[in-house]
DNA sequence: TTCGTCGTTCTACGAACATCGAACATCGAC
DNA sequence: GTCGATGTTCGATGTTCGTAGAACGACGAA
């Protein structure tokens, strides 16, 4: 958004980051993400409210897992993979193939 | 730890693991471990109370990341790191290869 | 300008967490 | 049996987190 603060590549934090992928929600939109295609606020389905999934959205942020973009009046998310593989090798590939396998954050898509 | 509870390999999940991997005395443990050499309770050095460390090594252990064995009175740490790079190639190596370069946990040590 | 949409921020609350000191249980040594 | 060492557990405290609803600010459309 407006005061967005998207660390810088070599500022991303490992324990931020780790923190940022323990819960279920977050790991969910990061795996709807991970087709490295940007997507919009809106078209994301969570089952939390509004003000939650804000919040979700700006500790991956804040983590420098996503990036948002403002476009007049709506945002885009995208999952920043090439920062995130240059900075942890190996780590978002795992935690992904992990995700998937145990189905964790299904409950996350999205809009029809 | 008398009825620890060690999840087995296919139980141990993801979610958990970057739980306990997000704090930097359990990440410093972590490191310390990860030569695969067993420690002795006694032998871990963290700037925390006692009863703190008994803590984050309950954390480190219920989420399979740690084994604990006792004998005697006294008490054996080790990372389980074969459990871990089955269940989730890579991850235990970048985490620690980004906790390395960033110095996180290096206030965790052994005795001299 | 007025209205409606979009997403953030504020406020609040219960749950979970990190921390400590004290009390406890267990075991080996004396 | 008694003592000391070793970790765990308990109780308390302050902090952080996940959650929701309400209010807000920015923007586009009518």
């Amino acid at each position: 958004m407006r005061n967005a603060r998207h660390p810088e590549r070599n500022e991303i934090e490992v324990l931020s980051v780790m923190g940022a992928l323990s819960d279920p929600i977050r790991v969910g939109l990061v795996r709807v993400l991970a087709d490295g295609r940007e997507r919009g606020w809106g078209e994301l389905r969570a089952p939390v409210a509004k003000s939650t999934l804000s919040h979700h959205l700006r500790v991956l942020r804040d983590a420098g897992v996503t990036r948002t973009r403002q476009e007049g009046t709506r945002c885009f998310v995208e999952l920043r993979r090439d920062d995130l593989d240059a900075r942890f090798p190996g780590l978002l590939a795992a935690v992904l193939t992990a995700a998937d396998a145990a189905g964790i954050g299904a409950d996350v898509g999205l809009a029809p």
